[in-house]
DNA sequence: ATAGATTCGATCTATGGTTATCGATATAAA
DNA sequence: TTTATATCGATAACCATAGATCGAATCTAT
């Protein structure tokens, strides 16, 4: 999910560039690109056209040609892009090519994976320590980062510089955690607790909800299995197979 | 993010008393009043009305009213939504009522985060075993289930009547995971690894790309920092602030 | 009992994102 | 060199979703 969208405030994002707002879709359909055209690259293929990518990320051509035009990737008619100018366009566009030095707050089930998947520094995603308020947790190791007591946050990420924090707490905690981190000047809050975050306007909150997912799965699944009379001409199963 | 959307096939996606379809977004917000009313009750409150709704959870209440016809509560004028009518209406409307059970393939740093959330049985999903390829973890234990050789999985799945499978395994093999699963005769997805599955039409697949709201939350992060100087009479940050 | 306030449900409009179309341009083949 | 073809970039049409409005219903307070 995602997916999420859902802008309460439906304010234009815009591209550095200031060439206008880009749609929230099609920055989700970015890091899509970006994996497609690492397989491309690493299979030698050096340029690709918006059709070829369509065809292979079931997309229509014209909607990949708006998607990339965002990053400010110029193309040659008949032969398309160039793969590894594209591939740069697309980090440079995402900020992928900086390092974003993060917070995760919750060594739980799920913090404890993310503390361990060091893919993330290939997209510029560095955690650099880990704070709990589980006593038994705090200063222990997990994936090599050390696990802190919650109020040395706000403290260490001014010093540190931490724009980014990561929520990985129950539910209830995560407010308290939000509010720990902007008092340490976080600008920005990946949460993945299912919880509305209050924050001021300036702080910028990207919520995984993985129970909206769950929500999409299993609707579609019921729909699958007790409406099967249901049958208006459509497809047999009026259900979209490909979503995320 | 989520979310997403993102549907290749813009096919309608029809309710189950098929007075029309619902839109993706509804269906995405669905766990969102889920969790507020789980708290309104845990608070003692009955009754709601969809201003109510709306002034919590930051949406207008024309959108929540749509939304929530969807799963057939009707409300009263004035009192609004009873609160334990209304929760029963969109469980039942997910089909939260009903136990989901899944397999999941990959028990590693993701996998076992999954495996050990126990909270998914509150919203019918049950992981009954895992499964991988790696032989030092086939015969342990994760979390209280099992961990069997992946071609194992075809043939439980199809003997207990498994519908739903839960991908964690690396981006290479969850194309082979994915046709395993439906060889095992899965009808929906939930894939945690960025790779782009393809699948008969008839299954379900829903991709949970944690990459893609990394994306947009470094992007987002980027222009904050990159681009100061943007100021055309807008927001000072042309950002906003919530999404998910 | 009646007046007033509030909210639901339905219809209509606006916005934003997707898709189709068209001209321009670069490559490849004749 | 010329011609054919594929693809880009821009514009325009289209469609889905979000948001506004309005009448009808219900509750509360006088
Ligand atoms: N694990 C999953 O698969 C999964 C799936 C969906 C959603 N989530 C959500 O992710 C969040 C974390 O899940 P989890 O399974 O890792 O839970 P967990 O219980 O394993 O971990 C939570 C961690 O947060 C710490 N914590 C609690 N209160 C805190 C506080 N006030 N300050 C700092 N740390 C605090 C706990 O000590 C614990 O280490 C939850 O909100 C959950 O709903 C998890
Ligand atoms: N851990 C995270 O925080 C995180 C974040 C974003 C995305 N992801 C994605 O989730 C997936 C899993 O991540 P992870 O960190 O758990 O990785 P991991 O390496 O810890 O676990 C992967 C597991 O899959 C198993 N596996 C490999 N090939 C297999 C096969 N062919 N059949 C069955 N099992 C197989 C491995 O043995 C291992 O146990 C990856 O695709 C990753 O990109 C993970």
């Amino acid at each position: 999910m995602v997916i999420d969208i859902n802008l309460s405030n439906p304010e234009a994002i815009h591209h550095p560039a200031g060439q206008g707002p880009i749609p929230q879709p099609s920055l989700n359909r970015m890091s899509q690109y970006h994996h497609y055209l690492m397989e491309l690259q690493d299979q030698g293929i050096d340029r690709v056209s918006c059709s070829r990518i369509g065809a292979d990320l079931n997309l229509v051509p014209v909607q990949v040609r708006k998607d990339l035009q965002y990053t400010g990737i110029i193309g040659k008619p008949k032969t398309g892009y160039v793969v590894a100018e594209l591939i740069l366009a697309i980090e440079s566009f995402l900020g992928w090519n900086n390092v974003n030095e993060a917070f995760l707050v919750g060594a739980g089930n799920l913090g404890t994976a993310l503390l361990g998947h060091e893919r993330f520094t290939k997209f510029g995603l560095q955690i650099v320590a880990a704070f709990d308020s589980d006593p038994s947790k705090i200063g222990q190791w997990v994936h090599g980062k050390a696990v802190l007591p919650l109020d040395k946050l706000a403290d260490l990420a001014q010093r540190m510089s931490i724009h980014l924090g990561i929520i990985t707490t129950p539910a209830e905690a995560a407010q308290t955690v939000a509010d720990e981190m902007i008092r340490g000047g976080i600008q920005a809050i990946w949460n993945f607790a299912p919880a509305r975050l209050k924050v001021p306007t300036h702080v910028i909150v990207h919520s995984e909800d993985l129970y909206s997912s769950l929500a999409s799965l299993s609707w579609k699944l019921a729909q699958r299995f007790h409406v099967p009379i249901q049958q208006e001409g459509g497809t047999p199963d009026g259900v979209d197979a490909n979503c995320g």
